[in-house]
RNA sequence: GGCCCUAUCGUCUAACGGUUAGGACACCAGAUUUUCAAUCUGGUAAUCAGGGUUCGAUUCCCUGUAGGGUCACCA
């Protein structure tokens, strides 16, 4: 059956570069046409270009498709998977493995006069540009090879000349198209000359690869950064001199530091896999970076993958650059954070514990205690975490705030057991009495907090009681309040803990 | 230097050409509290500058300024 011909399913795709870290700022242009493209019930594709063997590798490629998956940002087509490295159905597209495509529309524009041999060296080039720019003109190649004979193009390639191919871009005329994040750009073909196409009828470079990958994939919207606007122009021109016509684009403004520059490690993480060792959360990250440019006109600020799909507008992207700022997916994370589940929270905070030495896993749900050697469960380490439910921003937080749980004895400054003007007869007693009615309760959560309680407010100031109790107990200045540490570190340690402290005074 | 893009609180941003220029983060103050958070209440804080167009410009136009991008046989 053949199917009645509807208008353009929409087709957007990311083309990342396998050069380095998965940039933070990379998955934000991965986001938005995978936002526009699932908004839109249309295909969302991956393709890497990878056409620079030098700088491109595999284990780049990997981080990419990992730092995808975690985020869910998942694409639809592409070869079909037969390896077992990849957690979707389909690998992507790579630019590497399509060299044969590239060639064949290569011979065609040589063919048709669209392209051309050049065989002029780097160095006349660089001295040519040199020029113009000293004269302040555009730096563009307008060399002498455009209008070669064919026989002598056809004698110099025999002779093995090293050349390119450049593209004969057409003089004195304009190219616009219309983004529709920024609405009418146009520039002048004089701006940027013959520029190179390909090295070899084997070797195609960036602008000819994206323009021919972008038409045979039938690419309907370009969504894509900043960056590419100034090539944007050169890919029309090509896509048209294939004899097709170019897809609709979209410039999205960079991400940029503290400093008001491109984003770099000299300011802020850039990496995705640092923010999520440090503990953010992926729908925290990818919250935050949707709203780094993109707003749905509401005050509606949390959002959701699926929310933000069904809420998705093109027309609601900022034209302006965004700073990065760490301050607000911090809250964000946080936000996030108090809204897991303990038992989920607890399973993702072990790892940093694991990873701090302070735990080892020994089974399922079973770990030691590195210190002494004592067997924890689950259960036990989510009631640690519980205490900081509300106060942990990250997850690798987790380590310093209930580290205390896992040691022997603590290690802090005599000082810290001091209240206010307390003497140190005073905080002996202080804690003496605490632990006399510790000692002496049915040890639960409910008889902990009403007796403590009931034994603090006969004070002038209940901090002479609880103070001393919770800084013998934590060691730290700051932490979650006594009757919770308690409860969570049992009886018995609790009260060796109180004579730690009474040792440490005496 | 050429070309291109951008410009609202410190930051992310909202505002059919008519609003006391709104919200969020951060900050400050108060409430709560043994501490630190969390939470609640309140507060400080912005239309880059100068010209137009208009009865009226944050909004439209021009110029300037500032910032950014790009000018590879990288992507």
């Amino acid at each position: 059956m053949i199917a009645k011909k509807e208008e353009k399913r929409i087709r957007t795709r990311f083309a990342p570069s396998p050069t380095g870290h998965l940039h933070i700022g990379t998955i934000r242009t991965a986001l938005f046409p995978f936002l526009f493209a699932r908004k839109n019930k249309g295909t969302f594709i991956l393709r890497i270009e990878d056409t620079d063997l030098e700088r491109s590798k595999k284990e780049w490629e990997d981080e990419l498709l990992m730092g995808l998956n975690w985020m869910g940002i998942n694409w639809d087509e592409g070869p079909v998977v037969n390896s077992s490295n990849y957690i979707g159905e389909h690998s992507p597209y790579r630019q590497s493995e399509r060299t044969k495509i590239y060639r064949k529309y290569l011979e065609q524009m040589l063919a048709d006069g669209h392209a051309y041999y050049c065989f002029c060296s780097k160095e006349e080039v660089e001295a040519q540009k040199q020029y113009l720019m000293s004269i302040g003109e555009s730096p563009v190649y307008r060399g002498a090879c455009r209008d070669l004979p064919k026989e002598t193009v056809e004698k110099y390639l025999k002779e093995g000349r090293p050349s390119v191919i450049r593209f004969r871009t057409p003089t004195d005329t304009k190219v616009s198209f219309n983004d529709l994040i920024r609405g009418e750009i146009e520039v002048s073909t004089e701006t940027m000359g013959d520029f190179v196409l390909a090295k070899d009828l084997d070797t195609a470079l960036f602008n000819f690869t994206c323009a021919v990958d972008d038409v045979e994939m039938e690419i309907t919207h370009v969504i894509r950064g900043e960056d590419h606007i100034p090539n944007t122009p050169k890919q029309i021109l090509i896509i048209r001199a294939l004899g097709f016509e170019e897809p609709k684009y979209a410039h999205l403004s960079l991400i940029l530091g503290t400093d008001k520059k491109k984003l770099s490690k000299r300011t802020s993480k850039t990496s995705l896999i640092d923010y999520k060792d440090d503990g953010y959360l992926p729908e925290a990250i990818l919250n935050f970076i949707a709203f780094l440019g993109w707003n749905p006109g509401t005050e509606k600020e949390i959002y959701s993958l699926d929310e933000l799909i069904a809420d998705f507008s093109i027309e609601k992207i900022q034209k302006s650059a965004a700073i990065f700022n760490v301050e607000k997916l911090d809250w964000i994370n946080g936000f996030y954070i108090r809204k897991k589940s303990l038992f989920d929270l607890t399973k993702e905070c072990v790892p940093y514990l694991i990873r701090a030495n302070l735990i080892r896993e020994i089974a399922v749900e079973k770990y030691s205690i590195i210190e002494t050697g004592e067997e924890i469960h689950l259960e036990e380490i989510e009631k640690m975490v519980a205490l900081y439910h509300e106060r942990l921003k990250k997850l690798s937080e987790i380590v310093e705030l209930i580290d205390f749980c896992f040691l022997k004895e603590l290690d802090y400054p005599t000082e810290l057991l001091k209240w206010k003007e307390m003497s140190n007869q005073e905080i002996i007693d202080s804690l003496n009495k605490s632990k006399d009615i510790i000692s002496n309760i049915e040890f639960n959560k409910q008889n902990l907090e009403k007796e403590l309680m009931e034994e603090a407010n006969k004070l002038t100031n209940r901090g002479n009681l609880l103070w001393p109790l919770r800084a013998a107990l934590s060691g730290k200045k700051n932490s979650a309040g006594p009757m919770e540490i308690a409860f969570v570190l049992g009886k018995e340690k609790t009260i060796i803990r109180i004579e730690q402290a009474i040792k440490k005074l005496k």
